[in-house]
DNA sequence: AGCACGCCGACT
DNA sequence: GTCGGCGTGCTC
């Protein structure tokens, strides 16, 4: 008997080894952790068992034998364990290191995995338990909160970490006592009453029929694409959905691009439902992810809400993945592994024969696509009168017109007015620092970062000039440094220079700049939010930030200044990137007694992307968006993968890169294009030289066929030793 | 990725 | 005469 054992480590393979010596086959099970020796010396690794064979195609006497079984009950269930096969297959990413990737950090370094039940909880109030196996304080009080708020007590989290002193002395025993009781009262099996604490909200024709569409593919695979913009009813559609799957004794997981924007889902969530809601997401500490890990493993929280990576989270018996804002690239991963959260919630859902639906107000072309091809169910929502009424798009023509600091004159008497009803304004620039570039007026010279191929931003309120991408500042100098009498001129614009202008303008408004530098302080955010929303703030300038989420009700006015940089990009996704962008930040404002404006200042006032967006709306953009992705062979109507190359030397990545192609012109027949080396977009990052090479087919087998074999060849190449390399499948961002 | 082995420079 | 530089090769 061999075991076919995942080791997290860049090679493209399983390892062999001979079973333990103590343990029968029945006490592990495939996806058990064991402890296996593993290269020279005593080292010790923590693998997966993965498979058992009869053969081997080593040397069966120069097999190691496991050491020592970790979990005799595997923790992955086979589905999960294909489901991470077909990832490493495809985004062709070494097994090893997919496989740690459902793991969280204890349980990767082999700790064992301590259940969340009124045992544990005895043991570890007693201080029975070992360190390694104690849950931290906090996910416990989380849980105790949880518990107690279902039952009717008020209690916030900073009024329990507060009482630390008192808690431990006084209140904890309490507690806990009545924790056992309530989990001996609240885990078995629910009826309807006991799943919902607030009776749903009626539904309008539109939300019904999606809801008793997906409800009548429960138990089956399908995928739903559900459309519908800010206003729609989106989240009373999941949550009766939910409400489903519940009764049916299921679990659902729920993925949204960035929890931290989506605390209102998570608290209408809690509202909702009176059962045990697990968050995961990367802003938690790793007990808090790993306590909700085992929850969802357990079976004993019915509901897990969390970003892409808590997709390869085992359930105990899952009935539905609903993946919201699916056209956000936050779910395709940009490092390691870099799968797409949502293709691989749809693989999951076809291996578990469960319906997946995705939602989004801007689907992307990809799913339009495939709503196209009947392999999606469109469920469309249509705006809801009552709740708000869509935005009025407006093109502001700025051909020879006079403009000051990005501020057009017909946008500046837009802005008076909607401040003199007493309405906020909303304007929008994707461009934080005071401005872009820093230039001589002297002689042309032009403050450039020495290790990235870009320009420095000026941080006028720091004294810094920044670069974006690697970081590095140096001081704000007044001076040229190349013929020291020129006059050093800020050229463009950024929202720290918009603020300042504004704050000239209108000097008696509440101006609040939001961009990853005035919210660099955690929980900046939501107070600046929470401000916006009590009327403390007249007029509201911010980044891509704003686009997400958030609604303000009483902005009416929303202005994009600057639209054209969106335009002209040799990326084909930008245009697209920029529809959904427009339509987003248009569904932050108004609602139906003040209906919103949107006004975005061009020199491209014909251009067919903006025009076919403000006559006709997103869908028909979409329509003629993927007309010239076909006309082109681009995505969805091909497939592409991205592999990247940087190094220090500026001659090693375009050498790794022809070694590449030499490999695949070893390869007969493959139908696939390659095309490059090119240098990046941006041609040195950090220090680094980047080249590419893209791989284009009209056929995904014929694309997959080709990376299957190459990319192991690929990571045995001597170069790698110099040359960081990447592969990217289904790229979104060709930077 | 780690980690060990191995063959060449500046130090007690 | 050694400590240690990181190039090369291997991991069942």
């Amino acid at each position: 008997m061999i075991f076919k054992i995942a080791i997290a480590s860049p090679l493209y393979q399983l390892f062999d080894y001979l079973p333990p010596l103590e343990v029968e086959g029945a006490s592990i099970q495939l996806g058990s952790r064991v402890v296996v020796p593993f290269g020279r010396g005593d080292h010790k690794k923590i693998g997966v068992l993965l498979a058992i064979s009869d053969t081997s195609d080593f040397k069966i006497s120069k097999l190691k034998r496991v050491e020592r079984v970790i979990d005799t009950c595997a923790l992955l269930s086979p589905h999960d364990l294909t489901l991470l096969r077909w990832v490493s297959d495809y985004y062709h990413y070494p097994i090893g290191d997919v496989i740690s990737l459902a793991f969280p950090t204890a349980l990767r370094q082999g700790k064992a995995a301590l259940l969340v039940t009124e045992k544990s909880y005895a043991l570890t109030d007693a201080g029975a338990t070992t360190d390694s196996q104690t849950l931290q304080r906090a996910p416990k009080q989380q849980a105790l909160l949880e518990k107690f708020q279902q039952h009717g007590a008020s209690l916030s989290v900073s009024e329990l970490t507060l009482w630390d002193d008192h808690w431990r002395t006084a209140v904890k025993p309490l507690m806990t006592k009545q924790l056992l009781h309530l989990d001996t009262k609240t885990t078995p099996s629910k009826t309807t009453a006991s799943i919902v604490n607030h009776p749903p909200l009626i539904s309008n024709p539109a939300q019904q029929t999606a809801i008793d569409t997906v409800c009548a593919s429960l138990g089956q695979f399908a995928v739903f694409l559900l459309e519908g913009v800010t206003g729609s009813g989106k989240t009373e559609v999941y949550l009766q959905i939910i409400h489903e799957v519940l009764k049916r004794g299921q679990q659902v997981l729920v993925l949204v691009p960035e929890i931290s924007l989506t605390p209102q889902l998570e608290a209408r969530f809690k509202h909702r439902f009176a059962v045990n809601i697990a968050v995961s997401h990367s802003k938690l500490t790793d007990n808090q992810r790993q306590s909700a890990w085992l929850k969802a493993q357990q079976g004993s929280s019915p509901i897990l809400l969390g970003t892409r990576s808590a997709l390869f989270t085992p359930f105990t018996n899952l009935g539905l993945i609903i993946l919201d804002e699916e056209h956000d690239a936050s779910f395709k991963q940009q490092e390691g592994v870099r799968f797409s959260a949502r293709d691989t919630a749809i693989v999951r859902g076809k291996l578990l024969n469960i319906p997946v639906l995705l939602g989004s107000a801007t689907p992307s072309l990809e799913s339009l696509h495939n709503v196209d091809k009947q392999r999606y169910q469109w469920l469309p929502l249509p705006e809801r009168a009552g709740y708000s009424i869509k935005p009025t798009l407006h093109l502001l023509d700025i051909r020879n017109k006079k403009i000051s600091e990005g501020l057009s004159e017909i946008l500046l008497t837009e802005i008076r007015a909607t401040l003199a009803k007493n309405e906020q304004v909303l304007l929008f620039l994707n461009r934080r620092g005071f401005a872009p570039t820093l230039i001589c007026h002297g002689c042309g010279w032009v403050a450039r970062c020495l290790h990235c191929e870009a320009n420095l931003v000026i941080h006028h309120d720091e004294h810094l000039l920044r670069c974006h991408h690697c970081g590095t500042e140096h001081r704000l100098i007044k001076v040229c440094p190349a013929c020291k009498t020129g006059e050093l001129t800020p050229l463009g614009l950024g929202t720290e220079r918009v603020e300042k202008v504004l704050g000239k303008l209108f000097a008696d408004k509440t101006i609040l700049r939001l961009d990853r530098d005035s919210t660099r302080l955690k929980g900046s955010l939501e107070a600046y939010l929470e401000q916006i929303n009590q009327g403390e703030v007249d007029i509201i300038l911010g980044t891509q930030m704003l686009a997400k989420g958030h609604h303000f009700p009483n902005v009416t006015l929303v202005a994009i200044l600057d639209v054209d940089s969106g335009l002209f990009s040799i990326d084909f996704h930008t245009a697209e990137k920029l529809a959904q962008l427009i339509v987003q930040v248009s569904g932050r404002a108004g609602r139906a007694e003040k209906a919103g404006r949107v006004i975005m200042q061009t020199r491209q006032p014909t251009h067919p992307l903006l025009t076919t967006l403000i006559d006709h709306g997103y869908q028909q953009f979409a329509v003629s968006a993927l007309a010239e992705r076909h006309a082109a062979q681009l995505p969805p109507f091909s497939y592409q993968a991205m592999l990247s190359a940087q190094a220090h030397d500026a001659e090693l990545p375009p050498m790794f890169i022809q070694a590449v192609i030499d490999l695949a012109g070893k390869i007969p027949d493959h139908n696939v294009q390659l095309l490059g080396p090119v240098t990046a977009p941006m041609a040195k990052r950090a220090g680094l030289h980047r080249y590419q090479l893209l791989f284009q087919s009209q056929q995904r087998r014929d694309l997959q066929t080709l990376l299957t074999t190459i990319i192991p060849q690929v990571a045995k190449l001597k170069l790698t030793a110099k040359v960081r390399w990447s592969l990217d499948v289904d790229p979104v961002d060709l930077y």
